[in-house]
RNA sequence: GCGCCUGUAGCUCAGCGGUUAGAGCAGGGGACUCAUAAUCCCUUGGUCGCGGGUUCGAAUCCCGCCGGGCGUACCA
């Protein structure tokens, strides 16, 4: 079968810490973008999950006096909740320690070892006893030294099996040449080719003895090692795709076609893992395991939200976290400003005073509040019917159809192009149009005059039109305010397809919900965030 | 060190060779009352990081410097 589905994927996230907002914001893009696609009517597999292995995991375990297990799904749950409040849609969630995924890890490595891709190699060099790896010299102080932080370090030498990487580097540099849209945004590819050009005849090590670290999947042709992170990590945006599941038993395993998904449409990942992981390590893994050019994934790879410029980090404790953000501020008021203040692909600065801000006047005053008006007065002055054939129309109408109309090929084309802050600026505009056009008409004038019957309905009919409009927009981006936009329209069941979406959705006659504040005014203690 | 990105109004950003540099928010003034004290109109505000250069003309291209971010591939 052939592909038919939009398939995206994140990164899968590494169960050592607890989520912070850059993992949100991750999360929430891909999901705004499988969303969009659904409301588009395509079918879509939206893959997420998290990467439960490794040195790190194993250690902070072991420092915690658990084993690794127990320590991993605790993290996991975590991460779990946290995509619940945020309303992230996925289809599919992975873990690197399913069975499923474990399977089709020790076959990927079984037929390249079988092909001659994986070998074994002695290396020798210097190891940090404290961190459990080996340094290299860029690891060195200026003076020579390995510094503190590495403890003891000795001459050591140890096998290990290697990927060859060398071999198909040619091939790589070659398809991102004279392929335009592997990588969004197109400024990165730049950055894989230096990577590449400066890769000559290296090969990739891909695992580590049992001795140093057990917490993996085991190689199928040694007992005595595992492999480490790319192999482990990387395959799971096939094996939670359903690739191979004709080696799975257990039967209440639910997988999807694997050849209606492939090749993944948007890797959706952050722009510290694009190199080396996902450019050159996950494509040349597809690569020699015989996926074809065409079969080859895209990647959306987005920016960093910092901290009053600088980065977000453990060290310097300006860590935001997501869950408080949501309480404090609504799952859609975060969803909305995560979406709405960064452009894809660049890194923001990340300010609650700024959330808040926006919460405030483009959602509780612009959008909440128009629909909040538009109820009321029809309520008031109709009994909340819309009349649809008035047999009016003037400039005034035609201006604020023409905004809809715009917004909608707008609107598209920046959602296409991962252009998501563009793509409510389109409908902010709508919003604006349609508040502006409010102030113009004046329904509250044209109520107390009997001969402004037909204006008044053709007006009431205009907004309301147009916040059906807006509510399917914005659905992707905030799925639990646009559903009770569209209930207190009482228009949810008239929503067709988001490309489908034409003037005159509404049909004469329609009875509208009564209002209820859809961003209440935030009860917030004043406080700024400028300490 | 090297590579990529970035530095524009108080804040977040757009503009990336061509008239007096734009938007939103914040600040100031006014209008309106249907509405979540919301909305609408007007308005204050900028040596476009710094220094050179190319050009009839540069925020916009080139070079250097300074600040910030990320990467640098056996560190997830």
């Amino acid at each position: 079968m052939a592909k038919s589905a939009y398939y995206i994927t994140t990164a899968i996230d590494y169960t050592n810490a607890a989520p912070h907002i850059g993992h949100a914001y991750e999360k929430v893009l891909a999901d705004v973008i499988a969303r969009y696609h659904r409301h588009c009517g395509r079918e879509v597999f939206f893959l997420t999950g998290v990467d439960q292995h490794g040195q790190k995991v194993q250690q902070t375990a072991a420092r915690q006096g658990t084993e690794p297990l127990p320590h991993v799904k605790r993290i996991t749950a975590l991460f779990l909740d946290l995509w619940k409040q945020l309303d992230i849609a996925y289809d599919g969630w992975i873990e690197t320690t399913d069975e499923h995924h474990k399977t089709v890890v020790r076959d990927l490595l079984q037929r390249l070892h079988d092909d001659g891709q994986i070998y074994k190699k002695c290396h020798r060099g210097h190891y940090s006893v404290r961190q459990e790896q080996f340094v290299t010299d860029r690891d060195r102080e200026t003076d020579g030294s390995f510094g503190e932080q590495w403890g003891e370090v000795v001459e050591f030498e140890e096998d290990n099996y290697y990927f060859r990487l060398s071999d198909h580097v040619e091939w790589l540099r070659d398809y991102l040449e004279r392929t335009g849209d592997v990588i969004f945004p197109g400024f990165r590819k730049a950055d894989v080719l230096n990577a590449l050009a400066a890769s000559e005849g290296t090969d990739l090590c891909i695992s580590r003895p049992k001795d140093r670290l057990d917490w993996g999947i085991e190689l199928p042709f040694d007992p005595d090692y595992v492999t480490f992170v790319w192999f482990d990590a990387l395959t799971n945006y096939i094996s939670g795709a359903g690739y191979r599941r004709e080696l799975h038993t257990d039967a209440d395993l639910k997988l999807p076609d694997f050849d209606r998904l492939w090749p993944a449409d948007a890797h959706v990942i952050g722009k510290d893992i694009l190199v080396p992981a996902h450019a050159i390590y996950w494509m040349i893994m597809l690569h020699a395991a015989g996926f074809t050019d065409q079969q080859m994934p895209k990647f959306l790879v987005h920016g960093w939200w910092n901290i009053r410029g600088e980065k977000m980090s453990k060290t310097t404790g300006n860590i935001v976290d997501p869950v408080q953000l949501a309480q404090r501020y609504t799952t859609d008021g975060l969803r909305y400003y995560l979406m709405r203040d960064i452009v894809s692909g660049r890194d923001a600065d990340f300010d609650e005073s700024r959330l808040s801000m926006l919460y405030q006047t483009e959602l509780a005053n612009e959008v909440g509040n128009l629909l909040n008006r538009t109820l009321n007065m029809a309520g008031r002055y109709r009994g909340g019917v819309v009349t649809a054939a008035t047999g009016f129309d003037d400039d005034l109408n035609a201006s604020l159809r023409a905004a809809v109309e715009s917004c909608q090929r707008a609107y598209h084309a920046h959602m296409e192009g991962h252009e998501l802050h563009a793509a409510l600026e389109q409908v902010r505009a709508v919003t604006g149009a349609a508040n502006r056009f409010a102030e113009q008409a004046a329904p509250w004038k044209l109520a107390k005059d009997d001969t402004q019957a037909a204006r008044l309905d053709s007006v009431l009919h205009h907004l309301a039109e147009t916040l059906v409009h807006v509510a399917a927009w914005l659905q992707p981006f905030m799925p639990g305010s646009c559903g009770r936009m569209l209930d207190q329209l009482n228009a949810a069941a008239l929503v067709p397809g988001l490309r489908d979406l034409v003037w005159g959705l509404l049909p004469d006659g329609h009875q509208l919900g009564k209002p209820d504040p859809l961003f209440p005014r935030l009860q917030l203690e004043d406080e700024s965030a400028g300490a």
